[in-house]
RNA sequence: GCGUCCAUAGCUCAGUCCGGAUAGAGCAACAGCCUUCUAAGCUGUGGGUCGCAGGUUCGAGUCCUGCUGGACGCGCCA
């Protein structure tokens, strides 16, 4: 839509500039939708130009609708006064004629662009613990991070999917611990369990064991130091444990979608963080206290005084941080860098960038913190504590959500139509989860009812699915009677139904919506468009037959405009992660 | 105590960055629609002092100030 938008921006600065004798610029012309379809398409507020004209907007629009009426052909429509607004009514036919053409013609590549051509961008996310499986929350960042991702690939960027392995520290000594007392030798074969889970419930296993005994800490300080000073057995039994972690963890990913180009760990990047910060101690711009900690001082920059490096040397987590920074920077040099993590760590990424900055890499103004906000669950249905085991587990839900579909394939009798059972399900499955976890803005917290989230009314992923797999059928059918529609031909003009001009104006915006959702770093703009093209399409198709009509050209021309439908929605679904599928 | 973020319909959320036409969806509720391209659908009805009070403006859900309520942060934890 934006092509149009600019196009009237352009003949109205000019002709302004003509009448107010000054240059208006095109950015001072404000655009806009009009509230309701029948005032036109596009809306242009003359408030503004009112003093400076000496008239009423109201006047101002009278006056630009008849000087502009001989710009019409340029523009692809008319202008027209409506109160204090000058509104454009496009010319429909020849607008949905390119749209249609431009999506068939673009297939999976409409609605990229190249506004970040050549910039390289990193996104980190997940960052999983080695303690435990991944939980609710890491399916929202996990969610967040891959269509971040995608958005930004379709805007041009090249982009690093990085995840961080926290597999060192305190907490990940806790459920080695427990498992060195109460684990008896036992592995994921023995038990015949998923090796994540086989690790956190020892995880579960020390809470529960340290709120008996008050000598539980110590001895997992006792462990971490042991750790750090590199003792044989303490180093197998955590690689023992942490491969356990990593291979259940990485079989929810290739479940879920999930895929890194490249995967640091915490424990191969903390040294070149004190490296680094020793370094900026020498340059001055860190401070070393008696005790022997290291300090950065950011009480000028409104942030306080943070300490870098304990008094024993050993390193913190923001010092970790810096170093898996830097490693990234000269592994592969970026021009961005997104950090999705929690909002609670807002703090902590102030702090970082801050210190990167002090320590001279220039590109520390170039990171970026995507916070996004804590997952609950609804009033009475618990806190998400992982400690206490009572984590919303992935694949558990997962597993819940796939079930659930299943009977719903049933119930509708679509078992033999959509021949792979467990294979449909798993998609409706994964469309419903990363539908409701990017529905709503990341930044804000936001409450995930697994019964709504199943829930296949609405604005959910399967309504997209449902929505595709119909446009989907429908062209089979064309393709089967092919013969009886022969010599029709795509007329844009029969496409006349008010309907048939929303889903044209819907496609059409559907660029800028990509646009502007990767420059906002916000999938959620996407999830709403999507699910607006299709409610339009549902209401559309449900009152205006595609294949049962007696003029071929009126087939073959809804057949058209319904098989670009199609296509922007199977591109925007690729983006957030919801499949696309055929049949359903 | 200090800082950051949030508050819009019974519930879950768009809209706030960048101020413009009677504030929009979904769910739930109620009433309809399957000899017709998948009823996981479609149509309609009811439902809002945009937390409160000021201010700026021709115009404020949107910007500014104060207040109230809530979440998070302010560890030699991650």
């Amino acid at each position: 839509m934006n092509r149009y938008k600019e196009l009237w921006r352009r003949i109205l600065a000019e002709t302004l500039s003509a009448r107010t004798g000054r240059k208006v610029e095109e950015s001072e012309i404000v655009t806009e939708v009009p509230p309701r379809p029948e005032l036109g398409d596009l809306a242009f507020p003359l408030f503004p130009f009112a003093k400076s004209l000496r008239k009423s907007p109201k006047d101002v629009a009278l006056e630009l609708a008849a000087a502009l009426r001989e710009r019409a052909a340029e523009g692809r429509g008319v202008a027209e006064a409506a109160g204090p607004y000058l509104n454009v009514r496009l010319e429909r036919p020849r607008v949905i004629a390119e749209v249609v053409r431009d999506v068939l013609a673009q297939g999976g590549g409409f609605g990229a662009n190249g506004e970040l051509a050549g910039q390289r961008v990193v996104v980190e996310f997940s960052s999983p613990n080695t303690n435990k499986p991944l939980h609710l929350g890491h399916m929202r960042n996990d969610a967040i991070g891959m269509a971040v991702a995608r958005m930004l690939e379709a805007c041009g960027a090249e982009v690093l999917r990085v995840n961080l392995i926290n597999d060192r520290g305190i907490h990940i000594c806790k459920s080695m611990l427990a498992y060195r007392r109460f684990g008896e030798g036992r592995t994921p074969e023995s038990l015949g369990q998923k090796s994540d889970h086989l690790v956190g419930d020892y995880y579960v296993r020390y809470a529960k064991w340290a709120v008996e005994d008050p000598g539980a800490e110590a001895q997992a300080q006792a462990l971490l130091l042991a750790w750090e000073q590199g003792d044989p057995e303490v180093r197998e039994l955590w690689g023992t444990m942490n491969r356990w972690a990593i291979e259940g963890i990485n079989q929810t990913y290739r479940k879920t979608g999930v895929r890194f180009d490249k995967v640091y760990r915490e424990s191969e990047t903390y040294l070149l963080g004190r490296a680094e910060i020793l370094a900026g101690l020498e340059r001055g711009v860190f401070q070393r206290d008696p005790d022997g900690s290291v300090w950065v001082d950011l009480t000028a920059q409104g942030l306080d005084r943070k300490v870098l490096l304990r008094s024993d040397g050993t390193s913190l987590y923001v010092t970790q941080d810096v170093g898996t920074a830097v490693q990234r920077h000269r592994d592969w040099p970026f021009n961005r860098q997104i950090y999705v993590v929690g909002n609670e760590q807002r703090y902590h990424f102030q702090v970082l960038f801050k210190v990167l900055a002090l320590l001279g890499h220039a590109w520390a103004e170039n990171l970026h913190h995507l916070a996004y906000g804590m997952v609950t669950l609804p009033e009475g249905m618990g806190k998400m504590k992982s400690r206490e085991g009572t984590a919303v587990d992935a694949d558990e839900l997962v597993a819940d959500l796939e079930r659930l579909a299943v009977e719903q394939i049933r119930s509708k009798e679509r078992e033999a139509e959509v021949e792979d059972l467990p294979g449909t399900a798993e998609k409706i499955a994964l469309g419903a989860l990363h539908y409701y976890l990017l529905a709503p803005s990341p930044y804000k917290d936001m409450v995930f009812d697994p019964n709504e989230s199943i829930s296949f009314t609405g604005a959910t992923g399967p309504y997209l699915q449902y929505t595709g797999a119909r446009i989907s059928s429908m062209r089979r059918k064309f393709a089967e009677r092919a013969e009886s529609f022969r010599g029709g031909e795509f007329r844009a003009e029969l496409l006349s139904a008010p309907e048939e001009w929303e889903l044209a104006k819907s496609m059409a915006a559907f660029p800028d919506t990509v646009a502007q959702a990767a420059r906002e770093l916000n999938p959620a703009l996407l999830a709403t468009h999507l699910f607006e093209l299709a409610r339009t399409y549902a209401s559309y198709y449900h009152d205006h037959p595609v294949l049962h009509n007696e003029d071929s050209a009126l087939v073959v021309s809804r057949i058209r405009l319904a098989e670009a439908v199609r296509q922007v929605l199977a591109c925007g679904m690729a983006l957030i992660g919801v499949p696309f599928l055929e049949k359903m």
